[in-house]
DNA sequence: GCTTATCTGCAACTTAGTTGCATTAGAATG
DNA sequence: CATTCTAATGCAACTAAGTTGCAGATAAGC
């Protein structure tokens, strides 16, 4: 099921701003935040933004995460994934291919990695 | 070592404070927030408190982990664990027996995994 | 095309965390 | 113990991510 077709079978309306937000979404391979989106997208309100991160995390279009400087990056929820965050240059990756381990008791949504990324790591 | 030689090895003042907010910290199980804190000692001045929160990460005494909610819980940095969000009840658990996987070529500090808690899960 | 409830954009607000600065108080030295 | 020097504290003002109230716009359904 693409975005656009998650929106309209959770009720809701497919708009103008909304229709931007998803396309811009799927042209990016990582999560990114308000800041970054607001660089390519300079026509939409940041309450909007905001408040379709907030409609889509629910009808789980979009998926959050929070960085650790404070601010929250999102991304298309396709199929779940790992992400590494370097506290170092503060670059958020993917890690497609990291297998999501099970614990039991628990229902495990996303898996974030904290540490130092390749590049980091060398110096 | 404990948290005070931590602060003397590492060229730090041991002020009143500084013991104080240590205190607190070793008698918490868990990580918990400058709101949390604050109930505790309601001496303290948050500038004081984040400062040296700041301070203390860079010394390996104190370890920082985000919440789902935009805010930041704090812990005593001993035997590394991994830490469980829940998105529903919002309760940070310390997994002090869960394994800490490897990633190659990344050098992990830490692994969060948000999802529902057991006490949620069951509803 | 008309109606209606949802959604948007603006501006004002909230709040976690930071910063500048004057004062205080560890620690080192004699 | 008194002196000195620098790190650390407390206060108040500030910053910035994210939220909220509201009036006007617009998608969806008839
Ligand atoms: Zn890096
Ligand atoms: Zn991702
Ligand atoms: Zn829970
Ligand atoms: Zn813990």
């Amino acid at each position: 099921m693409t975005p656009n077709e998650k929106i309209t079978t959770n009720g809701l309306r497919l708009t103008t701003p909304r229709k931007k937000i998803l396309s811009i979404f799927s042209s990016q391979g990582h999560p990114i935040s308000f800041e970054e989106y607001a660089l390519l997208d300079t026509t939409i309100d940041k309450s909007t933004f905001y408040r379709n991160m907030q409609t889509f995390e629910a009808a789980d279009i979009i998926q959050g995460i929070e960085s650790d400087e404070g601010k929250r990056y999102f991304e298309l929820s396709e199929k779940q994934h790992p992400h590494f965050i370097c506290q170092q240059c503060h670059t958020i990756t993917c890690l497609d291919e990291a297998p999501i381990p099970k614990l039991s008791g628990y229902r495990i949504n996303s898996i974030t990695y904290k540490g130092q990324c390749p590049q980091c790591f060398d110096l």
